[in-house]
DNA sequence: AACGAAATGATAGTAATACTATTATATTTG
DNA sequence: CAAATATAATAGTATTACTATCATTTCGTT
């Protein structure tokens, strides 16, 4: 994808963070170097300090951007959802057949994510990475009625949202829309994971792909109803 | 279920306690309360001193029966896999059409977890929730390959494979029996999730539920080819 | 170039966490 | 009843996830 629309800023909610990391270099390097050391140490090893360290900046100068590490999180993972709803609706938009929307929106959704040069403060392909790896830690917390109602999950539910739309134009007398569009993604995300770790649980390789896969399961699911 | 099949031992991967919580009342302690504590304030603020606190014990007897949280996480949802292996096996080998085994199984990944009396020091109920709740973070670490190694999975493994072998059964030509295994176990898992924090996004109520969804899922996906 | 404000950096400190190590006291077993 | 084993008590440690305070640098405006 090149710059079609540059300077489309991704929406990221507002409670995530307490001066926009967009807004200065500073700022902007913290989220770069965020996520290549989330996806090198993992999450839980993750801290501000070791960032500091990375972009020789203070602990101190990353909590005027991030109130906690949970909160970056969030901005992250949210950030991608933003990103993929955007991926979903210009490629999706121009095409007039339901049924080619839907299946463009299940390749969207499912296949490997590559790089997009929009933003170059932000590699995709290790926040997709990233994605896979933490964003169920982002809601599994005591705190995400919370978090909810501040809308930190927003992004996630709107890309949910619109492909439960494709799913309802396409097969209006199906009754689990949401749920499917919400397995789908969740699920897409989960395969990846099983695909790299537990490889005897897994059925994908060069010839049999998720998006394969999946947008079987969807068209079955839709076509024929129960 | 009552005790048609009492006093079978649920095996867990030897390599997740250092001295086995079943052989003693404060091991049983361990397990019953730590049920219990996990779910009332989630696996983060859950920690060693606190579940002594709760059964009136020390945080160092505990250390001798597991090594750290993380792996008395991975030990309760282990038992959790080999115990719901040991519904699907009991619920479905009586069935002698392959249509009902395998609406019995995805009946038995999906439904809502009943309390099982053969095992007076484990709440399944509770077990559960921590299961939606927990699940993924016993895997999602940077030691999962390492934990995978030791056989720390094979009872969640074990359930997906026993699962798919039904769905193999069942249509032998399709191809990602294991794809669709785990993805509607982890997915049945997640949906619970989703309807009780993410209401928006979810389609289920009295009449609509999870194993309706996934049962329709499961047999239009494998009915009608693609 | 000068001034004030805003941003960033440096340093110190804190309560809690997830343990380890050691020694003491119960409890069980032969 | 002694020895072995299990459990308890206590102390200690490095690290974490921050907060607070003050110093310095950078920036925009005149």
């Amino acid at each position: 994808m090149n710059n079609l629309l540059s300077n489309i800023k991704i929406e990221v909610p507002s409670g995530t963070y307490l001066k926009d990391p967009e807004s200065s270099t500073l700022g902007k390097k913290i989220l770069t170097h965020s996520i290549i050391l989330i996806d090198e140490m993992g999450f839980e090893s993750f801290n501000f300090k070791k960032l500091g360290a990375a972009i020789q900046s203070n602990e101190s100068s990353i909590y005027r951007y991030f109130e906690s590490k949970h909160k970056l999180l969030v901005y992250l993972t949210s950030w991608y959802w933003g990103w993929l709803e955007y991926q979903l609706v210009i490629e999706t938009y121009s095409l007039t057949s339901i049924e080619d929307k839907l299946k463009k929106a299940i390749e969207v959704l499912t296949r490997t994510t590559k790089n997009d040069n929009t933003y170059t403060h932000i590699n995709e392909v290790l926040l997709n990475i990233i994605v896979i790896n933490e964003n169920s830690k982002s809601y599994l917390t005591k705190d995400v009625d919370d978090d909810n109602k501040e809308g930190f999950f927003m992004p996630y539910k709107r890309v949910v949202k619109r492909f439960s739309e494709l799913i309802s134009e396409y097969q209006p007398d199906y009754d689990y829309p949401l749920s499917l569009a919400s397995t789908v993604i969740q699920s897409a995300l989960h395969q990846q994971f099983v695909k790299d770790h537990f490889k005897t649980i897994s059925n994908f390789d060069k010839q049999h792909t998720p998006t394969q896969f999946f947008t079987d399961l969807v068209l079955n699911a839709l076509t024929y109803g129960k």
